[in-house]
DNA sequence: ATATAATTTGACCCAACGGTCAAACTGACC
DNA sequence: GGTCAGTTTGACCGTTGGGTCAAATTATAT
């Protein structure tokens, strides 16, 4: 009965950091239904079958966890941006590749739902850490739909709205985003970045 | 020195209905900041001038503040949208100011912040109550975009994905809006209206 | 087998926070 | 100046939940 439980939590996995990648994954997937602040560390371990104090062995403090989280699902992000800034316009594949990765990697797994989360809850250097990448980001994306325009493939707009606008549309997906809706994860992504696309095509 | 300290904290305001309007108002300047949980009732208390205890004198509880925190944001949007109901097409035009006002309201006094909040910190039946608005102001911005669409005023595109991600941009804006920042409430309100409006037209 | 390191447990601590309340204060009206 | 309703205070309570830790258990290496 023991090895059972443990055979069906674990599944074959064994590193250290394997195992910190599921307790982020889960969180993720807590976090799509409550506030962090509202999560409890006790919940967390519930929701992995495992003691409170050994989800503590893992991360050493509740700030940290979310740290992590919001870490990973930018790391997807950066990736996304650094190939579309490796590849050759048109920018319209260009920004349609880089929201489409975006999207999925904010959907996927659940990571995302930290997005909603209040940067305050990090601890003041995590914070800035995480926002400097963040703004990173967003600087590529300006910088994407800037090109765009000069080019003509864009209309003309405010590069700063456009991409406020785009982007916050996307970090409010995983609050009303469901797995078990009507789209996948990747079928939301195609659909929303190729409406974001169209929004600003001249 | 206690005349003066009342005088400032109070104005010339006399009625319960103006003191519980302006302890909204404060929770929704500190929501701009902090997460509705990580929010104390202390914190806000302090904000105000005022002791916990009196707070406790105007609301019953923590949930019940926010809950018409969420109340007053949302009856902003749904006159706007009672009124966009009643106008007569262009679509165009009624659209832009529906989101207009939509956006001036949850920017305008701060009390948009409280969209951030996780419907979770709501009693079950608030949450209810807010939940049944919130789905009809979003029944009405598709019904203006499909029949905006059937008159070919608006290009082509899923109704559902155009609602979500413009609502979902609104949504996220008091996530990064300051208002001493380079945009007044109402002019960053016209400037977005004004983007998504351009970003379904035909 | 046995020693050693990695992991897990659950009882425990304690500060923080939502909420309560009796008593005090204020001002208006007679 | 008395009285009464409306308002404010601050001390207080109970629980919750983040975090700790010594001891127990389980893997690994020899």
């Amino acid at each position: 009965m023991a090895n059972v439980a443990r055979e069906e939590r674990w599944g074959d996995r064994t590193s250290v950091e394997d195992r910190r990648d599921e307790i982020l994954r889960k969180l993720g997937l807590a976090l799509r239904d409550r506030g962090f602040a509202a999560m409890k560390m006790q919940d967390i371990a519930d929701m992995l079958n495992m003691t409170k104090g050994n989800l503590y062995y893992y991360f050493p403090s509740k700030q940290d966890l979310l740290f992590h989280g919001h870490m990973k699902c930018m790391a997807i992000s950066l990736a996304a941006l650094a190939d579309a800034q490796q590849a050759t316009p048109p920018y319209a594949r260009m920004l349609q590749a880089l929201l489409r990765r975006h999207i999925a990697g904010v959907l996927e797994e659940a990571n995302g739902a930290v997005l909603l989360t209040d940067l305050e809850d990090l601890a003041p250097a995590h914070r800035q850490e995480y926002v400097a990448l963040r703004d990173r980001f967003e600087q590529g994306v300006r910088a994407i739909l800037v090109a765009g325009m000069k080019a003509g493939e864009f209309r003309d707009a405010d590069p700063s709205v456009a991409t406020l606008a785009m982007l916050g549309g996307v970090n409010w997906m995983p609050k009303w985003y469901r797995p078990e809706g009507r789209w996948s994860p990747t079928e939301a992504a195609d659909r929303f970045a190729m409406f974001f696309l169209q929004s600003v095509l001249a």
